[in-house]
Order: structure tokens, then sequence, then C-alpha cells
RNA sequence: AGAGGAGUGGUAGAGUGGUUUAUUGCACCGGUCUUGAAAACCGGAGACCGUUUACGCGGUCCGGGGGUUCGAAUCCCUCCUCCUCUGCCA
């Protein structure tokens, strides 16, 4: 969520920002943040004088009851007692009003980079790279759904059997690739100096507050009603979420991790055409990169994990391009997204597999993630995340594309983890 | 899962209803001393909200939430976590 301290300060600039994702109301809800705040501050005020007074003479009062004083005592405790039915009522007030202020501050989406594109959907994002040739395959190219089939290594009817749809079953070199994804994913990303973190694949509610999975999008996610917990819908919670309530220390700042989770996602009502096979799942698998970094940083953070993902496509030997999302396209945390999207040459269709965000110190603020400055203030830090890789996609694109009279070819750098190079 | 015990500042650990603005040790930072360091000595140090041009001042915080009281770290209720024993289990 946004700041108090920023919307005070920069209201026009929020307001004017927030119109690039084409979200309605911007000026009214900001203007209604700025009159409770200041409400909430009236109020407070108001009752800390009171309390102030009263914990003076609750004092008084223990002095006069330790020298025996008792009816002098007693005088001031029928002051106090009114004191405290004032400061009840005030508090209760000021509890209503900061709880207000609170989910109105939910409901406003982040302020998008300065150099986010205005725009409402997929239309107006920008594409800034492409790289590598399309494959041209012959007419009789298959998809992916149906390759699978042929090679019997993702069987949908059995994952239908067993749990439901969306939940497919991987068998024999089809399980073996993914293992190899994962391995080479965790292997580079290793290599690159993230740190690598094996998170639990359930969290608890101030967990999917933190990261802004809650309150808003709670029916995304599976829900363990009985012990109210939710799956993971992306190793980003969990992960960004070690460092909720902290400080950090400078020897513990920038923050690069790196997690292999399967995700879950309800994905309710988002279902449709272009949705067949492996392009859209309810458990898929994702290894995922977390940094933590200072404000000034952060800027270059992005540009280092997009670089990154952007060498795992290449050493994939997968034709992908890179879209700057506008406003109305990102997610409400993010202030910033780049999108990376494969070419699936069956389908002739763009997937995307990687979406690297900043979130500014908006993630951090409802997580209260913080370090101090050189003048020792505390000061929200900054969190990113990007997917690297989603494995569906991935491995969508790689059977399209690869796919020969012989059988599926592997890429070159996979065959060390798949220890075969052809799937036949 | 059952029985018992415990959660206090960065850490260890006192405090069981009223000068507690929460002892003290260690670690940490600054200073004195020293060629430098160590030791010793002196001093400092939390988070959040509000207020103030500023120095400051006020409020809240002793695992979370709620309650009793004029007054709660301390008493009561509830939830969470950890430890010990018993049971179960990969």
């Amino acid at each position: 969520m946004l700041s108090l301290q920023i919307i005070r300060e920069q209201r026009d600039r929020v307001i004017e920002s927030l119109g690039k994702r084409r979200f309605k109301n911007a000026g009214s809800l900001i203007d209604e943040v700025i009159e409770l705040d200041q409400k909430r501050r009236d109020v407070q005020l108001r009752n800390d004088g009171i309390l102030s007074e009263s914990n003076t003479l609750a004092k008084e009062i223990g002095l006069l009851m330790k020298t025996g004083k008792k009816e002098e005592a007693e005088k001031v405790k029928s002051k106090t007692s009114e004191l405290k039915k004032q400061s009840t009522e005030l508090s209760a007030e000021l509890a209503a009003l900061e709880s207000e202020l609170q989910q109105l501050l939910y409901s406003i989406p982040n302020t998008p980079d300065e150099k986010v594109p205005a725009g409402s959907g997929s239309e107006d994002n920008i594409t800034i790279h492409e790289h590598g040739a399309l494959p041209q395959l012959p007419e009789s190219a298959q998809p992916h759904w149906d390759l699978i089939k042929k090679y019997d290594i993702i069987d949908f009817d059995l994952g239908n059997k067993i749990s439901g749809a969306g939940f497919p079953v991987y068998k024999g070199k089809g399980a073996k690739l993914q293992r190899a994804l994962i391995n080479f994913f965790l292997d580079q990303a290793t290599a690159q100096g993230y740190k690598e973190i094996q998170p639990p694949l359930v969290v608890n509610e101030a967990s999917g507050y933190g990261t802004g999975q809650l309150p808003d999008k709670e029916g995304q996610m599976y829900h363990v009603t009985a012990d109210n917990l939710f799956l993971i819908p992306t190793a980003e919670v969990p992960i960004t979420n070690l460092y909720r309530d902290m400080i950090l220390s400078d020897s513990e700042i920038p923050t690069r991790n790196v997690g292999y989770t399967p995700c879950f996602r309800r994905e309710a009502g988002s279902w449709g055409a272009h949705v067949r096979g492996l392009n859209r799942l309810h458990q898929f698998d994702k290894v995922e990169i977390v940094q933590i970094r200072k404000p000034d940083e952060s800027a270059r953070a992005l540009d280092e994990m997009c670089a990154y993902v952007q060498s795992l496509l290449e050493l994939l030997e997968l034709p992908y391009r890179k879209l700057l999302l506008c406003g109305g396209d990102m997610g409400v945390n993010a202030s910033i997204t780049y999108d990376m999207e494969v070419w699936a040459g069956a389908q002739k269709r763009w997937l995307e597999v990687s979406s690297v965000s900043n979130f500014g110190s908006y993630q951090a603020n409802r997580m209260k993630l913080r370090f101090k400055d050189e003048q020792g203030k505390t000061q929200l830090l900054h969190t990113l995340n990007g997917s690297a890789l989603a494995l569906p996609r991935i491995v969508a694109a790689l059977l399209e594309n690869n796919q020969t009279n012989e059988g599926i070819r592997i890429p070159k750098v996979l065959v060390p983890y798949t220890k075969f190079d052809i799937i036949g």
C-alpha cells in the first residue's frame, strides 16, 4: 500500500500517476484518505492529552495510597473515572478511523513508474526487445497438447481422474524434463549469486496481506479453511515474507533469493479458448527470483533481473520478446513490470513465461520491511521479483518449436540434466 | 493428540498490582587513555503514532487479541509459538 507520507506530500503526482492505470476515482479516493488521516490525527491528539492527564493522576493516587490519604485518593479517583470514559470513546473512534483508513489504502493500487505507458490493456503494452528468429515449421506441425499424447509424456486425463482439470500428470521423459528444467534454473540462479530457498508451500493470512494477495485477491488462492492457511500462488509470497516486520542491517542488503516451488492458482473464471493444454493450470512449477534493495538501487536491480531472465531464454534457444506493461495491464502491487513471452511455433502465439516487477515500497510498506539510512532514520526498502522461469509454457514452446520427424529435440544446455537429447 | 512448563529490548536474563520514565550482564556505537590495539573508565543506544521551525514534549508497545482496575510486564479469558514427558507417525 502507498505510504501516507507520500500521499500527503505528493497528492497531485499520485493522482496523476494512478491515471495511467485508468484507475477510477483516484482523485476522490486520495482526498478521502487525506481527510480521514486528518480526522485521525485530531482524535489522537485529543485522546493522547486525556491519557496523559489520566496517567499523571494515577501516579498521584499511588502516592496518596502509600501515605495513607485515602479520602483524597478517592476524590482523585472520581476524576480519573470521568477521563477514562472519555478516553474509551475516543479510543474506539480512533480504532474505527484507523481501520477505515487501512481499508481505503488497501484498495488503492501502486503508482506506476515514470517509464510506464498509460493504457488500459495489453494493446497498450510496448514491445521493447525481440530476440531469435521464429521457427519455420511445416503445416503438419502439432500443438503441444497433441505432442504430449503422441509421446505419452504429460497426461491430463489421469490428472483429471485423481484431482481435476488443470492438474496434469508428468510421466517418463515428461517428468524428467520438468526435473531437468528446475535444476537447470536453480543452478543458473545460484551461479548468479542467488541463494537457494525451499519455503513452505502454505502460508498464513499475515503473509497473504504482506505481499498483497489479501484482502482483494483471496479468490485466486486455495484456502485451507480448517487451519486458515493458503496454498501459495507463487514463491514470491513465502520468500518475500521471510523479511516481514524486519529492519535489515546494511550487511543483509541486498537480498537475492531463488526458490523452486509448485504454484497453486484457482484461476476462478479465467478459463477460455486460449488456455488449452499447458497454457493455464491450477498447479504448475516455477523458479522465482526475489530481491530486496535500497530505493536508489532497485531500478538497476530490475534491469539486472531482466537481463538474467533473458539469458535463460537465450540458453534454451527460444525466440522471445520483452514487453513493458502499460498501467492498466500491470498487477496492482507493481510500479513497473516487464513481461517475457516466448513464441510457440505450432499455436503461433506468444506465451508469457516471466513477469519481472519492481514493487517499490508498496509491498515493503505492507510488510514493514525497512532499513536505516545514513542519518539513522528508518526507511522502507524496495522489493522485486521475477519468474526465472515458469515451466509449463516453456515446455509447451520447447515441444512445439523443437518437433522433428525423429522426435522432440532437447536444447543443448539441458542435455546434461535430462541425460537424453530427444523425446521420441 | 494428551499432561505440564515457558514466551520481557540485538542477545542472555531480573521484575508477580502503584517513584518501573522496565534492573543487570554481554554484544554494539561514541569518547578518554594508548605509537596502534586490547584492557580499564565515561557516555550513548529500540519501534510506531502524534505534536513542534527546532531543542523537545505527549501517547502506545513486555508473543497476538480481548478483559478486570483510578493504575497491569504482573490478575482473568482466548489464540499462537517454543520446551519437557507420554502417544502417534515419514
